[in-house]
DNA sequence: CCACAATTAGACTGGACTGTCTAGTTCTAA
DNA sequence: TTAGAACTAGACAGTCCAGTCTAATTGTGG
């Protein structure tokens, strides 16, 4: 009566329950939202919804461990040897910033740093699938290109606090503000160029 | 009965419920504290809270708020134009690091983060009397020593960054877990030769 | 000693929520 | 066609909580 009926509905009522509790759980947090409230949204009966999910922690977990890895496959993957270190500096800033600061993005962030007293497994799960990922394939790519172990670890995590650290934690207290593009864009070459001070031994041939 | 009589009674009922809910708040968040708890914490009945307090949300908002401002009173304050630029540096980033790292300020920061979509003033609140003051004075310091407002301010953001950027982040995102002194004070003297490098015109007469 | 204010314990209201249960309905596969 | 699975609506039990109310107690100033 709530809603037409679809045909396809082998997978659907799970993945209608996923996609209600996604969006309700991004924009209310966990205890902003109630069962019947995901229930209800997602066109399900309640008993449905337990059917799926053993009680609201375990679709919980479920849901922020399946967006949080979604999220971040999207970070950039570039092992080509053949790109010179600038040109992937200014990828990884874009990619990086891009990903980050998006609104669902943002909210995902607050809730996994909100629900990580609670739930730590997804604080450990969000940091790996997260920033940590990003951390190792850049500390790699550098290593390929000839940085030691350890300048490679200590110039990644530089080049990300730079090009973020500061929005970011802006952005966390702030409601429904997310920094524009171009005041992003300006931070990139400032970190890059702060990179190639740092490393200076490495050659710029790009402008 | 519960608990033996003071005699200076004065202010202590109110001073004894903000402690206790201080202490419940920044343990276990806003909705995992309940008035009766806060009651029961700081030795008063209820109504006493309810005459101290219009509401829990009333309560909340003072608590983080003084707490807010008490944390961030700390942070260094030096205007004397005699001190050198390392020696600022030094002093406001292990200031800044050793304020931002404590148990108590990283809850804080936790709750701020998990709170500003309910009550957006206390993020913004949290922003202004921590970061930005930081980022205020740091800028001042910085233009009285002949960088330009523009320069002075990119500056700042990018050393406070990469101070605390990286390890914040991770901090944020794990339950019980801050980082120790010793790693913490590798990154100072980090940021400190960034500092310069990028701002190569300044004197460097300290080691 | 009295009047009044502050405080107390605890009951109570009204509402929300989780998770279970029931009884009926629709879908599907044999 | 029919049996069983999946699903539905909604009631329900049990818990918790914010905020109010009452009746009693304590402390204090006059």
């Amino acid at each position: 009566m709530i809603q037409a009926r679809c045909k396809q509905e082998d997978m659907s009522k799970e993945s209608a329950i996923i996609e209600a509790a996604t969006r309700l759980f991004l924009r209310k947090g966990y205890s902003g939202v109630s069962m019947e409230e995901i229930a209800r949204e997602s066109a399900v009966a309640k008993q449905t919804l337990y059917s799926y999910f053993k009680g609201k922690d375990d679709l919980f977990r479920a849901i922020i461990r399946k967006q949080s890895e979604s999220f971040f496959a999207l970070l950039p993957r570039n092992d080509d040897p053949a790109v010179n270190i600038e040109d992937f500096l200014y990828q990884v800033g874009e990619a990086a910033m891009d990903m980050m600061f998006k609104r669902d993005t943002l909210e995902l962030y607050r809730l996994a740093v909100a629900e990580t007293p609670r739930f730590p497994e997804l604080g450990e799960l969000y940091w790996q699938a997260g920033p940590q990922a990003l951390i190792e394939r850049m500390t790699d790519f550098l290593k390929n290109h000839g940085l030691t172990e350890e300048t490679a670890k200590i110039a990644t995590e530089q080049f990300l606090s730079l090009t973020c650290g500061h929005m970011l934690s802006m952005a966390l207290l702030t409601k429904n503000c997310r920094p524009a593009k171009k005041e992003r864009e300006e931070r990139i070459p400032q970190a890059v160029s702060a990179f190639f001070m740092m490393n200076g031994q490495y050659e710029r041939e790009v402008s």
